[in-house]
DNA sequence: CGAAGGCTTGATAGACCTCAAACACAGTGG
DNA sequence: CCACTGTGTTTGAGGTCTATCAAGCCTTCG
């Protein structure tokens, strides 16, 4: 993924991204980067698509963090994946024409929109794109079952740990991360939302795993101070998130 | 779906499963019907395919009833789907390649194995096939999603009753349900591993719903007394399992 | 009929929640 | 430059939902 143009930085992300999970050939990759797709700059915590919307494209995150997420009767949140530059967050609506959740930025971001005919044309006529974009559906996936099991089997502690490993690792996928470091662009809400927990135990847990020498968290910064020790406290494998070898753990 | 010849149940019941979701042209149908497949029958309580395998094939489930699972370090199970027969739960291995969870029957099963290279044979000859498929795995992740949100943000009583309604709406899907009851091919302790509970817990609030008059119980014979109040107990509503109209409520 | 699995019940404990308030820090505006 | 505001973090004190442990009971089925 060495030299690519650096005409359009926003299709560069995608490209990343895709081949951090499947191989494309020359051609496709020429073809993602011509895909037509309308930019927009959007504002923290601004909904991209909601709940019950019929979509007519698909949204890329270029730049920023977002995350999917359902509420509950009594307005509580649930968020169910976070999404970083380079994702399609919503590559399901291709063939589920309702929403089932919604789809918000958490800070700051610029999406580009693609238009669902653009994307099935390409699909149709590229075995290789439709394969890597329904791989990455099916990655997705392995993602929910993964938080699945943390929220429903796994103690607070161990799910934080979880949940660190993983956006530290995702983050170093995309060049995101030096090392054992990242920005966290999350707030401890958030975090908690996500997890199934409320702010307040969150914040005790994160106490506890700087407690435990496994962690600093100064600021957004989290330094992964023992990196082995994080992985083992969150009962981390990365096997779920599929990546290619390289990009995988160490 | 009238008329399916009954030569072979098992790709009949394919059939009526992909047609609740999808829909197939003549020829697709035909195509599917005539796949190469080989029967098995396994006792209760048995794996399919293990967390780790690298299967070269997929599981129709053609009776019985089965769920994927995860176990945690302590040994701790987590459930992440039930499956009725016409489900081909492990249709993510065709492009992720090692199993991140376990297959297992629930009570006695047959199923029937499709080696990859027909599956994939199949989605390239024809598109329609490749949606539906495609669908099918979009649809997998929207049941994680919503599960999902109850375990992490909704009360015992109303994911068990989320849960009630949802099998009692999908075993209708397949003509396995009159009205509002059906049998419930699952323990009290399989509840609670799906929803993240224990089982004297389940039991416990199983009793509450008898109490409210939403559910008769008895031996596995489920009775949904007050459908309408079971749903709004379970904050239940059919969408994100995407059926085709006909299929869905009432 | 006996065994085995599943259901039910009671008592106790603990993980996590809720409410409430104080604190820290960054950005705004006078 | 310094109050002022707003978000996010931290701390404290209960409270509760759900887990765990331990029996007893009931079906089902060989």
């Amino acid at each position: 993924m060495a030299e690519l143009t650096n005409l359009h930085p926003e299709r560069n992300q995608l490209i990343r991204k895709i081949e951090s999970i499947a191989d494309l050939s020359e051609e496709e990759k020429q073809a993602l980067l011509a895909m037509p797709m309308t930019l927009k700059k959007l504002g923290a915590d601004e909904d991209i698509v909601r709940d019950g919307d019929r979509p007519s494209e698909c949204c890329l995150l270029v730049t920023g963090f977002a995350c999917r997420y359902k509420l509950t009767a009594e307005g509580k949140r649930q968020i169910m994946s976070f999404h970083i530059p380079g994702d399609i967050p919503d590559l399901q609506s291709l063939f589920l024409d309702v929403m089932d959740h919604s789809l918000g930025t958490l800070v700051p971001s610029t999406v580009a929109f693609i238009s669902h005919e653009v994307i099935y044309a390409l699909t149709r006529r590229y075995p290789g794109i439709a394969a890597a974009f329904w791989r990455d559906t099916l990655i997705d996936a392995a993602v929910f079952r993964e938080w699945m099991v943390g929220i429903g089997r796994r103690s607070a502690y161990t799910r934080i740990a979880h949940v660190l490993c993983e956006l530290l690792v995702r983050f170093r996928a995309i060049g995101m991360a030096n090392d054992h470091s990242a920005e966290l662009p999350v707030t401890q809400a958030e975090i908690g939302d996500a997890l199934g927990l409320s702010t307040v135990h969150v914040n005790r847990v994160l106490q506890e795993l700087r407690g435990d020498g496994l962690i600093t968290l100064r600021g957004r910064t989290l330094v992964a101070n023992d990196w082995e020790g994080l992985q083992i406290a969150g009962e981390f494998d990365p096997t779920y998130l599929h990546l290619k070898k390289k990009q995988a753990a160490a």
